[in-house]
DNA sequence: CGCCAATACTTAAGACCGTCAAGTAAACAA
DNA sequence: TTGTTTACTTGACGGTCTTAAGTATTGGCG
């Protein structure tokens, strides 16, 4: 009953792998941010802002209250790494923007991440593909909200 | 050139949604937690405690300096969920253990967790044990330190 | 044995993250 | 105009985390 298939786990030990992956994933990212004088919360905004965007909307992705982008912001602001601009069409917002050595730097992180997960490359083409499809299937559900 | 094989993904698509996969598990540990009172990381601390651990050995499982784990091991101990317990063999020891209250807690945490989980119903038994077995060979290289 | 280094834990100070409640300013609608 | 809603900020408070310093215990070594 087990001959080319694995062994069917069971959906705790399902659950406490993803958890394991998971936790690994975000330790190699802050340690990659820290790496640049970075906190994991700083790099995470940063690496939002491909586009401008208002405040209220950095809150809406962290799924974070208003409040506590303003500080974040401030600090990143303080270190030029992110400009705010005032909206022409709404004089309430404010559109942060990543400056050059904002971007330069979530790129860096980046690199060093890819670099530091050189981890998939152990995988081949075809189970690349197999694990982002499955992955893709688990992401709505999941990112529903309970 | 895609009849039964999905498009290979590049590494980076890859990796970014492993990140996506891994913060919505968060968000979702996180939610279950704070549902029963507890942070994150209250939650973390206590889903460690199957067998007793020393403070040391806590702070080694969370990766982060022991001064820390005081401060939190304080706090669930308030909470009656945890308790110091002096080592006999070693008096410089002082082991953690869950009391039924926190074993208790920790299970139900657990319980929603799989429940909003359930999202993982979605996979057929081939489908997980794919999953689980692509994952466990990503583990021991994503778990090495940088 | 007596001394000294290493180990386990705690304390205190300081930065950041995150929430809530309250406040200001602008937009918008009746 | 008046009142409501929306965007953002501020302040207070608690939790997490680090670093540096301090206490107690262990264990090695002369």
């Amino acid at each position: 009953m087990s001959t080319t298939a694995p062994q069917a786990p069971t959906k705790l030990q399902l659950l406490e792998l993803l958890a394991a992956i998971g936790t690994a994933q975000w330790r190699d990212f802050a340690a990659a941010a820290a790496h640049h004088g970075l906190t994991s919360t700083q790099a995470k905004v940063l690496a939002q802002l491909d586009r401008p965007l208002p405040m209220r909307g950095l809150a809406a992705l962290l799924v974070c209250d208003a409040s506590n982008v303003t500080g974040i912001v401030d600090r990143l602001e303080a270190r030029e790494l992110v400009r705010r601009e005032a909206d022409p069409a709404d004089r309430r917002v404010k559109n942060v923007v990543a400056t050059d050595a904002g971007r330069e730097i979530i790129r860096r992180v980046r690199e060093e991440m890819q670099e530091t997960h050189g981890a998939l490359d152990a995988l081949g083409e075809a189970e690349s593909a197999t694990l982002y499809a499955l992955l893709e299937r688990l992401r709505p559900t999941m990112e529903k909200d309970a």
